[in-house]
DNA sequence: AAATATTTGTCCGTATGTATC
DNA sequence: CGATACATACGGACAAATATT
């Protein structure tokens, strides 16, 4: 299934579970089998499947939840927010205050929404869309 | 300087090295010490290295370049997009064709501009700000 | 031109800690 | 309490890209 002489072992094992999860083999909320069947299934190391593992969870596919398992997410219902006009829109890292208090997983960014410098909301990247008038 | 009992190792070492950055103790274009010297004057391991310093990746604050080392990179200058009416903005992570073409760093997603279900622009999140009329 | 050194990328192993069941 | 599962952290080995001699 892997090709040690292509692409990286890493990123074959994400695409390959990616598509399995895609396929719907593993249904929104149920848990992929643990990391040490996965290194005994496609004969690679730990730091493979762990460098799978994060780009999953990175493109929001997944959540690890210690001491459970990695679950494949919800599909994500885009909150639609209104822009007002003369508005300015970047995404940006969140501050550590702003991962905790929205919940913001690993590797998400923020959109952020300022009138004349000043801003106007900060909504997690992964759950929002933002609509003009 | 690192805490053990603390936050875990290498959130502490990617503040630090956060804090020399900001500090301006290697400006912008500027290399930082190789991995095995940062290992040596930390007292930390090869792992915890990495992820620190995949942190400030992601942050969009150095990139690596393979053979050369990691570099501070230059404050970057968001290009203002105008967006049009009745659209709808959304961020997601690129795909392969897109970081290609875009030369879009690892960990930088992009902003989706859509009217009508039709996508209209898609831009590197690190370097557009979208300017509402 | 060619060999050597440096530096990051990838991959493998092991051990310990912590959360959940 | 014990078993399971992920998080963190230590290490080694080799490959690939770059720079230097």
């Amino acid at each position: 299934m892997i090709d040690p002489r292509g692409a990286p072992a890493w990123q074959q094992l994400a695409a390959l579970l990616r598509a399995r999860i895609e396929a719907g083999e593993w249904p929104p909320g149920a848990l992929l089998p643990p990391a040490p069947r996965l290194r005994h299934e496609y004969g690679v190391g730990k730091a493979t499947v762990k460098a799978a593992v994060d780009a999953l969870r990175s493109d929001g596919l997944v959540d690890l939840e210690r001491g459970i398992g990695m679950r494949v997410r919800e599909p994500v219902v885009r909150e639609r927010v209104p822009v007002p006009r003369a508005a300015l829109i970047t995404a940006r890292p969140p501050t550590p205050d702003e991962r905790a208090s929205m919940a913001i997983p690993e590797g998400v960014h923020v959109l952020e929404v300022t009138v004349g410098g000043r801003v106007r909301g900060v909504y997690p990247a992964d759950r929002t869309a933002l609509s003009t008038a």
